[in-house]
DNA sequence: AGCACGCCGACT
DNA sequence: GTCGGCGTGCTC
């Protein structure tokens, strides 16, 4: 039986108090701003993060500006309270807003990324700090000194009071000793109030020296800076011409006006080498920001950035969502990885939102790569961005000699896949004391088994992938969704017994062949699963360095970053591995990561030598690896780009459709195929099963929407999407510009 | 996203 | 007879 309320709310509009409406975003993907009352008890500005009370529960949002929608006034709760946090910039908000209308993402999911360190959104804890005590004669007596609470003694007795993690350390103890002696009153310990937490950058640390040319192009991203205005810069410049110390300058000029600066570089390029050069010409280190920080580590990050402590961040996409209030540069490095789109959740493409970004906030935005994307390079075609260049500086490597292998007559058994070229320019390196490296962008043993007997071919449970061997861990494993099965000794289907057979290559077998070849040879195998971590890769490039390695095997992780002078020989074993599969920029993204792993091999005395194995020798990318010549095969990208009407001389989105029933995903997107919109430069493709139609038990089912330069997509797709009632075991997904049609 | 509500299977 | 599975729909 219900009882009645005895605490049921006062009647509304009894006068007493006046209240207004406003509208707070709440970090949900909802379809808009919800409205609340806020009392006059209670000041929120725009910005401010609120509690506010969400059917049963209680959620933190934003305010969002004065109440918009027309919502019936008894539906309408009043805010809870406001949070002691710094309010979200206006600059941020439009952000938030410009993001989701671009990507047609609900607002609030764009908030979440803004929002994504929840802790931050309370005052921080104060720090508890360890001394020594005041007077020595208040020592404790009979305190045992260990050689342990030695040290802590030692330590604690020059300089200031410590924190934990900077105490046992110095010290080289565990916690519990500290706390013992605290315990004991042998150290005194005292909470103080957080202060700053990160060292501001010196702009003016004692400079690196810069060449002419990079003195030339510093300064005139120092008069960008200096203007205070929206403009785009390729800083576009071979790998050694020095870029990263040049946009350094443009970081100091930003700090000297005490602006703060933004340096986005993708997750893998956060590499100890960059920290150590930003700390050379800094004299400090900058604040990071990337995916898997700690949820303390972020909360400090976060704050620090919205209170203008953090001067200069460095970070991993994500960070453009960072309540920046006085960004004075943003700089986007490498800037053509395709790794700055995200592709599920908010489809964004990092590098173009730094660029809307900086223009809400009005600042310079500079890319900075050794190989330009298609996309930037018609930019500086059409004006829109500048360019400057930096030449290659004395002493850095030549580059290599490349030269192709066609592996359709290279004589090879099924197992094999090293041609005898390549094995013998890898004996002959390592006869020399050379070392080799070999790149297959494929991790495991073998991407197929199949079973001799009956052909049945193990393949994920959730997803239309076949499961990857990994045989050091004998274990069957699926790429996509993380499933792990042991590898079984009689096949499932026919129950044969010892008859799985593996079909293709994987580092691990590349591994086994060399091996094989080079008994002798000392391998390192460096992939994302062997290398947790970048203390795991740091002790590689360790090892390497020390030349305790002959040959090293590795996936697309060893293209990037450290130059070793001892290599000179680079294989690719399997060059065409990108190019099939339909993807618009699979030449391009090919070319760049062969290129890039070319370019590991030699120095500056002798040229490295890469053999391209390929079944394609006659394809434009292995042609322009052969050549050398970069700029007529991106000239050939984007004349067939501009004949295919193709991005970005057209325009392109992607609607994907997924369910756990085939069915429901079908019949949605016929119903959409229906009702496509039509016109002169407008073309919808599909659907078609979505490039890995089953995913995590999601059936997937994908249209493409092309359209010409000037068709404005997003109202399209708005109006095409609000025709479908979409049944709720189905989701609908825009990815505007897709990258991932693999 | 979370939470409630609701309608069908295996337990005390 | 109830507990609980997750499919469906709503939250100012």
């Amino acid at each position: 039986m219900d009882t009645p309320d005895a605490t049921a709310a006062p009647l509304l509009g009894s006068g007493a108090t006046s209240s207004k409406r406003l509208s707070v975003l709440l970090p949900l993907p909802l379809a808009g701003a919800y409205d609340y009352r806020v009392d006059d008890d209670l000041v929120v500005g725009d910005g401010d993060f609120v509690a506010v009370p969400l059917g049963s529960r209680e959620v933190v949002g934003v305010v969002w500006g004065d109440a918009t929608g027309d919502v019936d006034d008894a539906k309408i709760k009043p805010v809870a309270a406001r949070l002691d946090a710094p309010p979200l910039p206006e600059s941020l908000r439009k952000f938030v807003d410009w993001v989701a209308a671009y990507s047609l993402s609900p607002p609030g999911a764009v908030l979440r990324m803004a929002m994504n360190a929840r802790e931050a959104l309370t005052p921080p804890k104060p720090v508890r700090t360890y001394s020594a005590v005041d007077d020595p004669l208040n020592m404790p007596p009979g305190l045992r000194i260990t050689p342990a609470r030695k040290r802590v003694l030692g330590v604690l007795a020059a300089g200031p009071p410590r924190t934990m993690p900077d105490l046992t350390r110095e010290a080289g103890v565990g916690a519990s000793v500290v706390k013992g002696l605290a315990a004991a009153g042998a150290i005194s310990a005292l909470d103080l109030p957080p202060g700053a937490t990160f060292a501001p950058p010196d702009p003016d640390h004692p400079a690196v020296d810069l060449s002419d040319e990079q003195q030339d192009a510093a300064q005139s991203l120092c008069h960008q800076v200096d203007a205070e205005g929206f403009a785009v810069t390729l800083l576009d410049g071979v790998t050694g011409s020095g870029k990263t110390e040049v946009y350094f300058e443009a970081i100091a000029a930003a700090l000297r006006r005490g602006r703060q600066a933004l340096v986005l570089l993708p997750e893998i390029a956060l590499t100890p080498q960059w920290f150590d050069r930003f700390d050379r010409r800094f004299g400090t280190a900058p604040v990071v920001w990337h995916s898997d920080l700690s949820q303390s580590k972020r909360r400090l990050a976060w704050r620090a950035v919205a209170t203008g402590e953090a001067r200069v961040v460095v970070g991993a996409r994500s960070a453009l969502f960072l309540p920046f209030d006085a960004l004075g540069v943003v700089i986007v490095d490498e800037e053509h990885e395709a790794a700055y789109k995200q592709a599920d959740g908010v489809s964004y493409h990092a590098r173009d939102m730094a660029i809307v970004r900086a223009q809400l906030i009005g600042c310079p935005v500079i890319l900075a790569t050794a190989t330009p994307s298609l996309e930037t390079r018609v930019n500086v075609a059409r004006q829109r961005y500048d360019r400057l260049e930096l030449p290659q500086r004395f002493g850095v490597a030549k580059p290599p000699l490349v030269e192709a292998v066609d592996m359709r007559d290279s004589g090879l058994k099924a197992d094999e896949f090293l041609a005898p070229a390549l094995r013998q320019a890898l004996t002959e390196n390592l006869a020399a004391g050379e070392q080799t490296l070999l790149f297959l962008n494929r991790r495991g043993y073998a991407p197929l088994t199949l079973c001799r007997t009956c052909g049945h071919r193990f393949e994920c449970p959730s997803c239309s992938a076949w499961l990857v061997e990994h045989r050091f861990r004998r274990q069957l494993q699926c790429h996509h969704c993380g499933y792990n099965a042991p590898v079984p000794k009689a096949c499932p289907h026919c129950e044969a017994e010892d008859s799985l057979a593996v079909c293709g290559p994987g580092v691990e077998r590349i591994a086994e062949e060399v091996q094989a070849i080079v008994p002798e040879a000392r391998l390192g195998v460096m992939t994302s699963d062997t290398m947790r971590g970048p203390e795991a890769a740091m002790e590689m490039v360790r090892t390497i360095e020390a030349r305790e390695i002959d040959i090293l095997i590795g996936t697309q992780m060893v293209a990037k970053g450290h130059h070793f002078p001892h290599l000179t020989l680079v294989g690719i074993v399997d060059a065409d591995m990108g190019l099939s599969g339909g993807d618009l920029r699979a030449s391009e993204r090919t070319y760049q990561v062969l290129h890039q792993v070319a370019g590991r091999a030699g120095r500056a005395e002798k040229p490295g030598r890469v053999i391209v194995q390929t079944h394609q020798p006659e394809h434009p990318v292995m042609q322009a690896m052969i050549s050398g010549d970069r700029e007529a095969f991106m000239q050939l990208e984007e004349d067939s780009r501009a004949a295919g009407g193709w991005p970005p001389y057209g325009r392109l989105a992607a609607i994907i459709i997924s369910s756990r029933d085939g069915a429901a995903a079908d019949g949605l997107a016929a119903a959409l195929a229906r009702s496509a919109p039509t016109g002169a430069d407008i073309q919808v493709l599909g659907p078609a099963p979505a490039p890995l139609a089953m995913l995590r038990g999601q059936h997937r089912r994908r249209l493409l929407l092309k359209t010409g330069r000037d068709q404005p997509v997003q109202p399209l797709l708005r109006d095409w999407l609000s025709q479908i009632k979409v049944p709720a075991r189905a989701r609908v997904r825009v990815d505007i510009d897709p990258y991932n049609f693999l």
